[in-house]
RNA sequence: GGCCCGAUGGCGGAGUGGUUACGCAGAGGACUGCAAAUCCUUGCACGCCGGUUCGAUUCCGGCUCGGGCCUCCA
């Protein structure tokens, strides 16, 4: 049994699917205008970690997990006016990346990549509906959602009308009948990407694409929907309050799942902090699993600080788990990693654990995690050049024989200097990189 | 101001009403020509103040500090 925290109740649940055969789940993906960041990759590993998991336990054909691509939006826009270009050489060529820098990390493309372009029918269907059953409005070529209209709008976030509006930071647009309101659709002016409706040439707002991209694939009401943290409001609220409105109250997801933040020092990553490291860049210097590892080092709900040390201490702790496991074939996965995993996705406990592990019980365990995914040879040798090495090892092992060590010594610094360490053992000398 | 979350040893990080997390780093030893790796041993903790309790790091209340959200945000 699967436990999971709900960010709707507050509290850890049992997992029960509604149809144990068609398990959905849904995870807000990226918007395709810049390269994705660290922190952005945490719910790609989180999400991807519970995926392995859900497919253990159900069956392998089990889950349909959808990851959608927002590649419409107004930073898109001003990216791609910045560049003179096509805004789809944008978003394609971030959609690119934001997959590579993914696949580094051991996350699996999900089953279905919904792209809200191509998804510009259900939504203006969706809006249609929630305008023919009182909760939308047009205005001045927009159509808003009437928060008034749906009592039940705060559930997810926890509060109130008034302190929504109290707090509100952003100026009230004035067609908005309640500053609550938030955009459906929007007009979009001559040379600006649109598509026609019947409120004219426009685009989707943000909220409405998940929505309407949920409903078209996974249906009413699905069973996870994850996000970061930071998406709880407005984005899910939104997303809640859209969907069951047009879809006569049925809930949008079952269980609403949340993880927490990649911190640079005191603060959170984001872009518009302009704090951010990019997989792009740590993977020049570190490998996809290094940071991985580093990702699920902390339990998903918790803030991680991600510093040099942290990807230090995950490099290490993974060299020993390569040596441990050696060139076992995966075997049965571990109960005890099994029941961490269960209990609401407990990384650093199942972490703890492979620890105890060897061999092909620690192979099946640590891949169930999306580790220890090449050969010990590849990881300590990769693609250094096997064929020099050992003609140098040869060499230094002549020395050694002549009981020349300073001869042996230097050959080992050079090697050294190179990442090259070498290992001296029984069966004679092995080597790896750094 | 409102809502929410956190505070554990040098670092990361679980967990628990009463006995050890675990990992990384460090120290000592074995092994080694010297190393590396490995093995053995080892030191270091539960923000503050109250309360409940025979007993609290663990439950409750308050406080302090830190973080997030309050219509860009994973």
């Amino acid at each position: 049994m699967i436990r999971l925290h709900d960010t709707l109740a507050r509290e850890k649940r049992d997992f029960v699917p509604a149809d144990p055969t068609r398990i959905t789940m849904y995870v807000c993906g990226p918007t395709v205008y810049g390269r994705a960041h660290i922190g952005n990759a945490r719910p790609a590993v989180v999400f991807d970690t519970l995926a392995r998991l859900i497919r253990h336990e159900f069956g392998p054909d089990s889950l349909v997990y959808a990851r959608n691509v927002t590649d419409v939006d107004d930073k898109i826009i001003a990216a791609a006016e910045a560049e003179g270009v096509d805004p789809s050489v944008i978003t394609e060529r971030y959609e690119r990346d934001y997959l590579e820098d993914m696949r580094a990390l051991g996350v699996r493309d999900p089953d279905i990549a919904p792209h809200a372009t191509q998804e510009i029918g259900p939504m203006v269907a969706m809006i249609e509906r929630l305008i023919a059953n009182g909760n939308a409005y047009e205005a001045e070529g927009h159509v808003l959602f009437s928060v008034p209209s749906d009592p039940d709008y705060g559930v997810l976030s926890r509060r109130d009308r008034d302190a929504m509006v109290a707090g509100a930071r952003v100026e009230v647009a004035p067609y908005k009948r309640d500053p609550a309101d938030f955009v459906l659709w929007k007009p979009s002016t001559e040379g600006v990407i649109g598509w026609d409706s019947p409120w004219g040439r426009g685009r989707p707002g943000w909220h409405i694409e998940c929505s309407a991209m949920i409903a078209a694939h996974l249906g009413e009401t699905i069973d996870i929907h994850g996000g970061g943290l930071d998406l709880i409001f407005p984005h899910h609220e939104n997303e809640i309050a859209q969907s069951r409105c047009a879809h006569g109250g049925a809930p949008l997801a079952r269980y609403w799942v949340h993880n927490g933040f990649v911190d640079m020092g005191a603060d959170k990553m984001s872009k518009s902090l302009g704090n951010i490291v990019t997989p792009e860049e740590l993977l020049k210097s570190h490998r996809g699993e290094t940071l991985r590892l580093a990702l699920l080092s902390a339990h998903y709900r918790q803030p991680l600080p991600w510093t040099e040390s942290l990807i230090a201490q995950a490099k290490a702790t993974l060299d020993g788990l390569y040596r441990k496991a050696g060139d076992a074939e995966p075997g049965e996965v571990d109960k005890g990693v099994l029941d961490a995993l269960r209990d609401d996705l407990n990384t650093p406990l199942a972490l703890s654990r492979l620890s105890s592990l060897e061999g092909g019980a620690l192979k099946a365990s640590a891949q169930l995690l999306g580790l220890l995914q090449v050969s010990a040879a590849d990881w300590f040798q990769g693609d250094a050049d096997a064929r020099d090495i050992e003609a140098r090892i040869a060499e230094r092992a002549e020395a050694k024989k002549n009981r020349d060590f300073a001869t042996a010594d230097r050959i080992r610094d050079e090697l050294k200097a190179e990442g090259i360490v070498l290992e001296d053992g029984p069966g004679g000398t092995t080597w790896r990189r750094e």
